[in-house]
RNA sequence: GUCCCCGUCGUCUAGGGGUCUAGGACACCGGGUUUUCAUCCCGGCAACAGGGGUUCGAAUCCCCUCGGGGAUGCCA
């Protein structure tokens, strides 16, 4: 069984590219199947090599492994289509000795005009197969002319094609409504996308081809295709698509589209790959959180959704935060470093056993790991200013005493070994201060604001020192 | 316009003739824990698009309507 995910260079990675090379993946994983990784890039105007290593780049961000590709190599490459043109021109010279595909002369502004005269006209647009027949000397006049020509496949009449589609079920085209004769080599020489995927396919011997939705009205001819030359079809399985709130398929204007950008925000890969899993697909006990290996268990080509879905960031970021959460500890903290080092705290020189307990103390409050600097602030940061809640707080009356209190404790009887298990204590034993108004005023003092992680946490982790230099800037500014 | 796909809570879904007063999750709303926030726990709100069949019985099978989406490119 082999397996194929076709991106084609002309940009990012896009979520639901993203899912669809995820599903393939998951699918190979469960039936043991190979993975090819093929690039289309026949776009010439927009395909670029950088936009290649980005996708290729994300897909090993999300876990995924391809065993034969542009990178890795493999038995039936080239990978890249830009690379096998003249396996391509060989089948082309085939379909046009055979007459299954002809020359045609037809300029982009004539069609242009015939397709919005048949829109004006409420019609379909088919080409009429005005160039199916020339003769020699209409040909050489409209070379003459300098007219490079594309070549058309012949649609055959009254041909139906039946796919069996594993998520789809049974679907049926006729030849008469694919819409003519369609072009598959451009006038520069360049064939087009539905003409060699399907060569390429079987070139490949892809089993099956797990793919978009948005592909299925197309595949007929590609059938068409394979048929006229004689090459085998694959099996087919067309992924539901992924919509964005609207329900219209998702786009930029819906939020982030770019898994680039999901990984820059601090989106973990095991947690996209569950997410992405999830649209269209459920475990049978119901549960959500199933790691990649659980998923290419249970999942089956046959039991993926058949309908749209909606993409969901809010459910995204809830599952996120569930494995920031779950994380093992060291590794979450190398994950958050980058974006403590962004926000430009310098990590580096810190002690590491001391990092780690800062992310497990705010861990909890993150969704994406772009969110721990604002939470890790209060660890990090040498004086922490009080915002408004916190400043309104420590001008209460109540307070003072607190805050006189804190002061002495910290600039006397307290050092760097009673600190942590005193500070609190003491002051709720001589001001006589309690609740409320004991731990409010101390959490404001030390960090700044009314909520964060329990003081008998956050206490111990800052440090003597950190506290003493707190209280006396707030003693300094609020005292008296 | 034409062809194709799809239609269960706001969203992702479970369900595949009786076990469905339709289950779970996110979101939302309450409550509890946390003397704070987050987490966590408990509870609540909320759906079979509509109409016809078939059947003793339909969310489930069939048909129609409506709705949504995709394709219809010298893009992929």
């Amino acid at each position: 069984m082999r397996l194929r995910f076709a991106p084609s260079p002309t940009g990012y990675l896009h979520i639901g590219n993203a899912r669809t090379a995820v599903l393939n993946y998951l699918l190979a994983r469960k039936y043991g199947a190979t993975y090819v990784l093929r690039v289309e890039d026949t776009d010439m105007e927009r395909s670029t090599r950088e936009s290649e290593a980005s996708i290729l780049d994300d897909l090993r961000w999300l876990g995924i492994r391809w065993n034969e590709g542009p990178d890795a190599g493999g038995d039936f490459g080239p990978y890249r289509q830009s690379e096998r043109f003249d396996i391509y021109k060989k089948y082309t010279d085939v379909l046009l000795a055979e007459k299954k595909a002809y020359h045609c002369y037809c300029s982009q502004d004539e069609l242009e005009a015939m397709r919005r005269e048949a829109s004006e006209a409420g019609r379909a647009f088919v080409y009429p197969g005005k160039c199916r027949r020339l003769g020699d000397t209409e040909r050489a006049a409209l070379e003459a002319q300098g007219r490079k020509p594309t070549v058309r496949f012949l649609v055959p009449d009254d041909e139906t094609v039946v796919i069996n589609d594993h998520i789809k079920g049974r679907v049926v085209f006729e030849s008469g409504n694919i819409g003519g004769d369609f072009i598959i080599v451009r006038s520069d020489g360049v064939p087009v996308y539905n003409y060699i995927v399907i060569i390429d396919d079987t070139l490949m011997k892809i089993t099956h081809v797990v793919r978009g939705e948005d592909h299925l009205p197309n595949t007929p001819k590609q059938v068409l295709i394979a048929r006229a030359l004689g090459l085998p079809v694959p099996e087919y399985a067309h992924l539901s698509l992924v919509l964005g709130s609207d329900r219209s398929k998702l786009s930029k204007r819906h939020g982030i589209t770019s898994v680039d950008v999901y990984r820059r925000e601090g989106y973990l890969a095991d947690a996209l790959v569950n997410y992405l899993a999830m649209l269209g697909w459920a475990a049978e006990s119901g549960e959500e959180i199933l790691g990649v290996e659980e998923i290419a268990r249970q999942i089956e080509m046959g039991n993926l959704a058949r309908s749209a879905a909606v993409f969901d960031f809010q459910k995204l970021r809830w599952m996120n935060g569930m494995y920031i959460r779950a994380c093992d500890l060291g590794k979450i903290t190398d994950l958050f470093i980058p974006h403590l080092s962004d926000a430009g705290y310098d990590v580096s020189g810190l002690d590491r056993s001391w990092l780690e307990r800062v992310i497990d103390a705010v861990r909890g409050n993150c969704e994406v790991l772009s969110d721990v600097p604002r939470h890790a602030a209060l660890f990090l940061d040498e004086i922490m200013e009080p915002d408004a809640e916190a400043s309104a707080m420590l001008e209460e009356p109540d307070s003072k005493a607190v805050i006189a209190e804190a002061y002495r404790l910290i600039t006397g009887e307290l050092n760097e070994t009673t600190c942590a298990a005193e500070l609190v204590g003491r002051i709720k034993k001589n001001t006589g201060m309690k609740g409320k108004k004991l731990f409010m005023p101390v959490r404001a003092m030390l960090t700044g604001s009314l909520h964060g992680p329990e003081l008998d946490v956050t206490v111990p982790i800052l440090g003597y020192e950190k506290c003493r230099k707190r209280i006396e800037y707030i003693h300094g500014r609020f005292a008296g």
